[in-house]
RNA sequence: GGAGAGAUGGCCGAGUGGUCGAAGGCGCUCCCCUGCUAAGGGAGUAUAGGCUCAAAAGGCUUAUCGAGGGUUCGAAUCCCUCUCUCUCCGCCA
């Protein structure tokens, strides 16, 4: 294996350092909160190694800066050097042992704090599983049936037009076809959703690349610790990346080690949030710019290794659904604020669609990695008795920010961490789940809800054949 | 895919081994002068980290000229690898 490049020095920390240098116990009590043990005597003991090894190393950089001054000057006069260079003989050696170190010191700490999760806010309910979320209202009232409700599956199946022997023959198990009106159905709602966000709710649609690097996936949180739910693509075809490295890995400076290959693979995207939250990675963003409010139609791809077994059944967890996503990058001050009104914004679909929902509050143990607060929102399918998660909206204040270093110059033109949100507005294929189940009729048709239907060219219903 | 050129601070742009965190200009901020729709003069103006300090201020210090590595007492400058941008040719939805 070639070496890897070590990360940056000034490294990308996922809670603020320094709260966590002076608060540590009380950071710890937090994330405990949420079901994380963080590791306070290693953090500690590496701490402390960071601490003296970065003082030492510094010391030694400033003495061969001011001795390599030194040699410049009297160079410059003519003056004899021998002993200048004698002074600094053995400094090169201790310096770079010195900093080798302190590099090692640095990417344990990382490793170590790029695990750790977000803290949460205040109005989050502790709890120990998804039975300890609070629910905070409900929107519609679940039909009542006068006969014998099927579930979304069924009711596709039935009608010709969902099909997943087929889609099991191209690509495997949790993969669909859906066909005819149904595709269309699909796409309206995709088209609904965006028209609704854009020209109803202030958001900017945004095309983005649906394959990212692993720099993306870090700044939103995704990586390291959850690799395993990627899509992972390599970059160069194999053939090619072994010929590069195989002459690289010959050639005579690979052998002295200034040789750095570039083996990065790309990811399919779990999620329209990352493409469009790491738009504002690395920059600093004018105030008059906040809030920044982002949407986009996209395609998600997720390995969801641990899961299986879990709805194996339907289009409810596939490797490739449709969201449309909203994104909003904002002032800190304003995050909380916002976060209710994007929820606002998800919930306007289910109602303009006549689709009955409720809102959960996550607890501390159901939250994402990178939230500090965050909405479920549940609708109801009647064939299962229950509501079921078809979008998240979170505030991660400056979590993912910290990690992208986005930030915006403040009043006192200073740069500061902004705040990000994000939201499924909605999951495109459980919305549709939900219309195949909450409207389907007695003869095993489904109406089309009226708002989608001026995408449909009219079409009332989905029937056979 | 082939050939070439490039990447410097908010922007433009100089800088081919030393006192360069970086000339000059633009922009921005503050002050002065002048006074009518302008101009002139002066000062300031990167980011991140560490140590110090009760804290703020301040002080000391380190790193950063696309990224990583190498050579060197010393690298924006030399060498290597990578990434990205631009131009031309080819191919292509």
């Amino acid at each position: 294996m070639p070496p890897l490049a070590l990360q940056p020095s000034n490294g990308v920390w996922m809670l603020d350092i320094q709260l966590l240098r002076s608060n540590l116990e009380d950071v710890a009590g937090l994330l405990a909160a949420r079901g994380y043990s963080f590791p306070i005597p290693e953090f500690e003991a590496l701490e402390s190694d960071r601490k003296s090894l970065q003082t030492h190393t510094q010391e030694l950089q400033a003495r061969r800066n001011a001795v390599s001054k030194q040699i410049g000057n009297a160079k410059s006069k003519g003056e004899d050097i021998t002993h200048l260079l004698a002074d600094v003989a053995n400094l090169g050696e201790e310096l770079r042992l010195a900093e080798t170190r302190l590099q090692e010191t640095q990417a344990a700490l990382q490793v170590m704090l790029l695990q750790v999760p977000n803290l949460t806010h205040t109005t989050v309910p502790v709890g120990h599983s998804e039975a300890d979320n609070r629910e905070v209202r409900r929107w519609g009232t679940p039909r009542v049936f006068d006969f014998v409700v099927k579930d979304h599956v069924s009711v596709g199946e039935n009608l010709g037009l969902l099909d997943f022997s087929t889609a099991a023959k191209l690509s495997g198990a949790r993969f669909s076809l859906m066909k005819g009106p149904l595709a269309r159905l699909h796409r309206a709602l995709a088209q609904f959703m965006l028209d609704m966000h854009t020209g109803e709710h202030g958001y900017m649609e945004a095309y983005v690349p649906y394959l990212v690097n692993a720099e993306s996936l870090r700044g939103t949180g995704q990586l390291p610790k959850f690799e395993q739910d990627l899509f992972q693509v390599p970059k160069l075809g194999f053939k090619m990346k072994e010929g590069v490295e195989e002459r690289a890995l010959a050639s005579e400076d690979y052998q002295r080690g200034s040789f750095s290959p570039s083996d990065e693979s790309l990811y399919l995207i779990p999620t329209s949030e990352v493409p469009l939250t790491n738009i504002v990675r690395d920059e600093i963003v004018a105030l008059e710019s906040l809030p920044i409010k982002l949407t986009a139609h996209t395609p998600c791809f997720r390995s969801e290794a641990g899961s299986y077994g879990r709805d194996t059944r339907g289009m409810i967890r596939q490797h490739q659904f449709d969201k449309v996503e909203l994104v909003q990058i904002v002032h800190p001050e304003k995050s909380y604020e916002a976060l209710e009104e994007l929820t606002g914004h998800a919930e306007k679909i289910l109602q303009k669609l006549g689709l009955p929902y409720r809102i959960m509050l996550l607890c501390t143990a159901d939250m994402g990695f990178s939230a500090a607060k965050t909405y479920d929102i549940e609708v109801w399918l009647p064939q299962q008795n229950t509501y079921r998660e078809i979008s998240s909206c979170s505030n991660c204040e400056a979590f993912q920010a910290r990690r992208m270093q986005a930030r915006f110059r403040n009043q006192r033109g200073k740069p500061e961490l902004v705040h990000t949100l994000n939201g499924s507005g909605l999951a495109v294929g459980r919305t549709l789940v939900a219309i195949l189940e909450n409207f389907q009729n007695e003869d095993g048709s489904v109406s089309v809800p009226d708002v989608l239907q001026p995408y449909m060219s009219g079409l009332e219903r989905l029937t056979a054949g």
